[in-house]
DNA sequence: TTAAAATGTAATGTATTTTTTACAGTATGT
DNA sequence: ACATACTGTAAAAAATACATTACATTTTAA
């Protein structure tokens, strides 16, 4: 699974919320080290940690994480 | 990351879709049995193979999948 | 009813996520 | 200037997603 270009808004939202990337590793249960991974697109998280991530920011998916499929140019 | 408990609707929409297993997988890039796993709730997948799921069956990742969170009780 | 297609599952291997430990740099308040 | 909180990053290990191969069972179509 490679595939498209992921990328996310976490960043963004957790300045807004006043948040340390610890505090928000703690609420959503991960280290600090993969919050800032995630936030300079290192890679691609489960989908558990997506929805934990979502469900701290009170948002959808969709609005923290956009995804855009490769361009097939066959 | 394990916490919650995670579910999908894969199979109801593959169905819908009339296609099999190998079809899904081949459009989604990934095995026939990690199509299988997934429908059997065997596994948490990547946010990207959630992204291309929704994309085949043209929905949101929440209309696919569900996440329910632990229970908190403290 | 027979062949082909589809599914369930298991074992083993590889790739990638995530943890752990660690250290250095930057920002902030006092 | 100093302490403290926060951030960037990196290496090694642990955990787990996903691939591959394989085989048995079930479903479907002719």
């Amino acid at each position: 699974m490679k595939k498209g270009n992921l990328d996310n808004k976490v960043y963004l939202f957790r300045t807004q919320a006043r948040l340390s990337q610890e505090k928000l590793a703690k609420k959503v249960g991960v280290t600090r080290q993969t919050i800032n991974a995630l936030e300079h697109n290192r890679y691609n998280p489960s989908l558990v940690l997506a929805f934990e991530i979502a469900y701290v920011f009170d948002k959808s998916i969709e609005e923290i994480f956009s995804y855009s499929k490769e361009v097939n140019h066959e």
